[in-house]
DNA sequence: GAATTATTGTTGATAGTGTCAACTATAAAC
DNA sequence: GTTTATAGTTGACACTATCAACAATAATTC
């Protein structure tokens, strides 16, 4: 009863952080949707890392990671580099512009994170926060039914 | 630092729930998404209530319950009835194939729930689920300037 | 080292989700 | 009775997710 009450809850919260950011996004006037942030996101804090790596970062679809990808490049905030140990990957590097960006966006993420968190203490986040990652890693490693 | 990891975790979580109750539902052969069975499952819960009651309970765009309630109502799902009290709106009920599948919905939710909460104990769950709306409120209930 | 297999990234197709604005019909306020 | 607000619908569009096919390169196998 209050396990199926969990999820909707879940939603709620991952909904309102997201609008929440969205706004505080385009008050800065950056016009980059969430999927974008976060992956330009991946790259400043992961330099050197390739598009596969992101997508398993994520855990999203490489296809939309390549897309994600073009967009980003084609507003000049990351460039790509040629990967000396696999031709077939690149390495991906935030630009000048792209940290600025960058630099912003955090700004917006904190201010939400700021609001969402405030009536919190900082045990409470750290447990939430364990939690959470707590709940992901049972979803993500499998053990049902496959050795 | 831990702040902004906070969000990236939730978005994994959501989407890891996400995919995996599509899979218990698909595994049933219910052809569902996610946000139908959301709203099927307020109707349930809640019968006699309108599109717009529902909208607001699941803080979605009423636009999007349209046309949700347009398909579940063409899957033979729910019903709409006048509303005595208000010739706009209309009261929703579950048929009893609504209810039938509504049935095998829970289970591939409490399935699912069971594998993320796995190594969770009762209280942590609990404590869980009030930070998570401690959170949606602290989002929802604005105080950014506006009085 | 040539053939096979696996991996990285790209492209196309399609479904699902979220948001905004315009519009109709009814209700409420004046 | 006119004006204003609300419930629901429709259209348009952007964002997110998933799947399958494919090209290029790397790794494996013989």
């Amino acid at each position: 009863m209050s396990s199926s009450h969990l999820s909707d809850t879940l939603h709620r919260l991952v909904h309102a952080y997201k609008s929440h950011l969205r706004a505080a996004v385009a008050e800065r006037e950056l016009g980059l949707p969430i999927t974008h942030i976060r992956v330009l996101k991946g790259i400043c804090k992961n330099p050197h890392s390739t598009a596969h790596a992101i997508a398993q970062r994520m855990q999203r679809d490489k296809a939309q990671i390549t897309r994600v990808l073009q967009e980003l490049l084609n507003e000049g905030l990351i460039e790509k580099r040629p990967n000396p140990e696999d031709g077939r990957s690149q390495l991906l590097h935030p630009t000048p512009k792209g940290l600025a960006v960058m630099q912003q966006l955090q700004q917006a993420e904190q201010e939400t994170a700021a609001i969402m968190t405030r009536s919190l203490t900082a045990s409470e986040l750290e447990l939430f926060a364990e939690l959470t990652a707590r709940m992901v890693e049972n979803l993500t490693t499998q053990s049902k039914g496959n050795p």
